[in-house]
DNA sequence: GTTAACAACGAAAACGGTTTCGTGTTGATA
DNA sequence: TATCAACACGAAACCGTTTTCGTTGTTAAC
């Protein structure tokens, strides 16, 4: 078992200074050609690689990235992280990754372990109960600690900093708009109970739609479902009693689980109703009938955040003190057209 | 914007020494009680917290491990690191993640990246490429290295560590046996192209089951497919050419697609065939019937494996020079039976 | 009135690097 | 022969901690 060799190690063997060891392996001129190739040689041999903590802490940047995310067994959020990672990777940064369960007091602690000097800056997704409490004194004092974020998706505009976010509104206006294109009269809106920002965009495009078609927003169409949690029975009720020809869902498993309760009610998709779902992932495609829904990029949406995250990390050290500009860059969604709507 | 203050600017605040603002941070009794709360109420003032690089530089201990998986958008890895970032939690541990994209270098140069002192150990479940080019050297350098290393789900036998796996033949023989005292005859196995070990012994267990039960192996029943991308065609032939009555796939995409396209043969599922699905994630649930599937459980075996991988590193301190001893735990696997089998 | 013990604190080394600033040696130049 | 660059290298500071080992000043004991 050997453990890793350190540059003072090299320095005793080869009866040279440290200083030297260190200046032959950056092929600094000071040093001589005989030196430096010796060094270089036995450097090679023992695998030598300089260690990052020591790096870290002399140049104050670990080039890490925290993440936070609300869920990892989610496919969207799995989505933003590969884009992330990805981009990461090209620059030489590590992600590390934390997982707020959807706690506001989970978040807070990972927040503050990774703020000590574990990373260069964060990207994060509010989890709802942060969103619910609507208490961001965390990503205040990270924020005054002079520390990039970048806020996802579940964004707040309490909290001034950079933020990538999906056009929700927009989409889920479309997407309503084209279902009453489709001779559609009666859409029902299948949303999510907790105060979670997006849902509230998306739910006001669907009323904006309907409201800019002629169609009266019927109160009776909307079922909020707890996010987490299944509901069957509620939503069961809900198809029972309430009489439709289309709906729109802030995610996919809504719309999935209600297409199979539509269907177990005798139901032909998309003859009788239409279903238009949120995030493109898997269980749309695999739905049967494949599932229309609108593809929010995730992907793109971590390219784009790491980006913006990156380039705020490694200007700090020109800039300086100049005020910080802060942007938000808007991903557009497209609607994916499957089985479940009529084209 | 305040910077994170240091243990030197409080020294110099207080006219105090270093050590001393160390010493009655920790609450040394070599400090007394007036000169204790002092710095402690300035260093809680300005929201005191050490160092996490110099810390590690310091203990050579990063409470870092890092995890390296073939792919994120995949439920069951996300399930498996979901138990790994919840047990590293608790025992104050951070996760950095790494994609391996399925690619043999990847996995090298995140390997190596993380080894130069940037985590305690490793957990990781093996590229494809890596598992088909057999080539292990670099899991073997940081072996030699002293650090600690669990591998989970795609293992090797020839790196000698601590490995965590479900019993993957048998769970597929069970599997298979259950089909075959359903009354099935013709059972057919989807399994997948590339050289994955999983894979094999899901295919053994298949195999030895059929012979234990006086069924012959018919290669016509074994469709093998790319593990990454669609072969629609493929599949689309392999059921219009051949007669079954029974199938069991490595995963449960290829099982909910050969559904469909079963479904769209005109069979009816479980009548005329019956399905069963390795993962059992939500695409089982939600598929249409829903699949029965052989649930890997994926969180505890995160949880196992980052228990594993945290007592090796906890206890290296102490035992250091005797010679290390690995196990190999085994999750069991249960099948959970839903609407794609008879019962 | 010594001396020993103790309380309270500081200096310095160490972790593993980088980098600035000497310093001694050489060869060339005046 | 005295002077000066250039060359090749080392010493030391620094990043932010922890920790060992002094070093004081005070007090109790003999």
């Amino acid at each position: 078992m050997k453990k890793k060799i350190t540059l003072k190690q090299i320095a005793r063997e080869l009866e040279v200074s440290i200083s030297t060891v260190s200046k032959a392996l950056k092929n600094s001129k000071e040093i001589s050609r005989d030196t430096t190739e010796k060094i270089q040689a036995f450097a090679k041999l023992y695998h030598y690689k300089p260690n990052n903590i020591a790096l870290s802490l002399k140049n104050r940047r670990t080039k890490n990235i925290g993440v936070i995310i609300p869920d990892i067994v989610h496919h969207f959020f799995t989505t933003v992280f590969r884009g992330i990672e990805k981009y990461a990777d090209t620059r030489g940064y590590n992600v590390i990754a934390c997982v707020s369960d959807e706690s506001f007091e989970k978040e807070v602690i990972n927040m503050e372990m990774l703020a000590n000097g574990s990373i260069d800056g964060f990207i994060m997704a509010l989890s709802a109960e942060t969103q619910r409490k609507n208490d961001f004194h965390h990503l205040m004092e990270i924020l005054d600690q002079g520390m990039p974020l970048v806020l996802f998706d579940r964004v707040t505009d309490e909290v001034i900093c950079d933020k990538v976010v999906i056009n929700d509104f927009e989409s889920a206006y479309m997407a309503t708009k084209k279902l009453i294109e489709d001779g559609r009269k009666r859409i029902a809106l299948i949303t999510t109970e907790s105060y979670l920002n997006v849902s509230e965009k998306r739910a006001q495009g669907y009323c904006n739609a309907l409201k800019d078609h002629g169609l009266e927003l019927d109160k009776n169409l909307i079922l909020r479902l707890p996010y987490q949690f299944e509901d069957e029975k509620k939503s069961e009720a809900f198809f029972a009693s309430t009489n439709m020809d289309a709906v729109l869902c802030v995610n996919e498993i809504f719309a999935v689980r209600a297409m199979r309760i539509a269907q177990a009610n005798g139901k032909k998709i998309p003859e009788d109703i239409s279903f238009i779902g949120f995030t493109d992932g898997i269980i749309s495609k695999l739905a049967n009938p494949a599932l229309t829904s609108i593809a929010q990029h995730g992907e793109r949406m971590g390219n784009v955040a790491a980006k913006m995250l990156i380039e705020k990390i490694e200007q700090d050290d020109e800039i300086e003190q100049e005020e910080a500009t802060y942007k938000t860059e808007v991903i557009e969604a497209t609607l994916i057209e499957r089985e479940s709507t009529i084209n």
